[in-house]
DNA sequence: TCGCTTGTCTAGCGGTGCTAGGATCGAGTC
DNA sequence: GACTCGATCCTAGCACCGCTAGACAAGCGA
């Protein structure tokens, strides 16, 4: 059986491989450019390999969208545990939010601007979207107000950051006043 | 002269036509759809005539861009200046952003999401686009606050709209609470 | 050592955006 | 009214895309 236990860790160990250099590519030339042919190139791999992992390209968006779901609500934790108020424990999540979009747009279009072929909003949704929802919550929930739901302030909230954070990086909005744009934001939205 | 003029007015026509057509089947198929070759026999035209009027794909985008900014433009005054009090005039905005957003999801998509080679911000900025922010400033702008400068305010109110407009529509949120979350969103933000 | 499964690659399909170069048509001139 | 010539349009094709069928080789169990 070990030989079997041995094809299976360098199967699994060539997925991550796939996986880490789409999300390189992505990042360095835009998803544009990772073409199943250049990724095949890069994992030293012919094309076919490729699509005995993933389905498809969809699959493998949607892959890199999960890697980046943990590592945003690792990143959101963090910084809200990192702050002992209210007040300042939304700023930071925030600007943590935005932070992340901004250092990794490849990503984060993997997870809300592409299609990766992941079930959002649902039973089916897997694990990392949700516990990046359910980090996004922990903090949005105590500042939610009186009389309105915790689940629904957090998705006006997050709206509100994901606007942001799209307009800005697409150029509709200019980069420089992100700052007071959030300062804003917490302001108003959160009852603290 | 007259020959001429003929000429340049049928080409003109033939340009909307194109633009309209682009629109119209990014639409009934969604933007995957509009290839060049679908749209120029849609036209009753060969390919190459399309790069007669346009520089390229991306540039029809932009094209179907500007039609819908000046169009959404026009339904977001039409909606404000039907209410009298600021607060219904910025819920009846919000309303009607989101309202365009949902019934044009290409048009909204060619504007926002799609890179249709427009200048956004900038001088440059066409006309169009920067009409829909202004429609948006003109309702905005009364409800910032003491000490918010209008612009800021009016940025970080469209972010949210267009957060909520493309989560909602990419599946990310779900589709039945998005009138509790303008609500939210208006009683939050807006000073009134 | 042999047969066979499993894994990988080469080659190719139908599609994409875009363009070079030849055919055609019609306006202006003699 | 015939002719020239430039504007206009189309056919054909390029390089690339996502994806897959089928040939081939490597390595396992008997």
């Amino acid at each position: 059986m070990s030989v079997q236990e041995r094809k299976e860790r360098e199967r699994a160990a060539r997925e991550r491989l796939i996986v880490a250099t789409a999300r390189e590519l992505a990042e360095q030339q835009g998803w544009d450019a990772v073409t199943t042919r250049r990724l095949a190139e890069r994992i030293e791999y012919s094309q076919p390999v490729l699509y005995s992992h993933f389905r498809g390209k969809r699959e493998i968006i949607g892959a890199v969208a999960l890697d980046g779901a943990a590592e945003m609500a690792a990143a959101l934790r963090a910084a809200s545990s990192a702050a002992d108020r209210p007040r300042a424990r939304v700023t930071a999540l925030a600007r943590t939010y935005l932070d992340f979009a901004a250092r990794n747009p490849a990503v984060y279009d993997a997870m809300f601007e592409l299609d990766g072929g992941l079930a959002f909003a649902s039973d089916d949704t897997p694990q990392p979207l949700k516990d990046a929802f359910a980090a996004l919550l922990e903090s949005l929930g105590e500042v939610a107000g009186d009389g309105v739901h915790p689940a629904l302030f957090t998705e006006v909230f997050w709206a509100a950051l994901h606007g942001l954070a799209t307009l800005t990086r697409a150029g509709r909005l200019p980069a420089e006043d992100t700052e007071p744009r959030v300062e804003l934001l917490v302001d108003r939205l959160a009852v603290v």
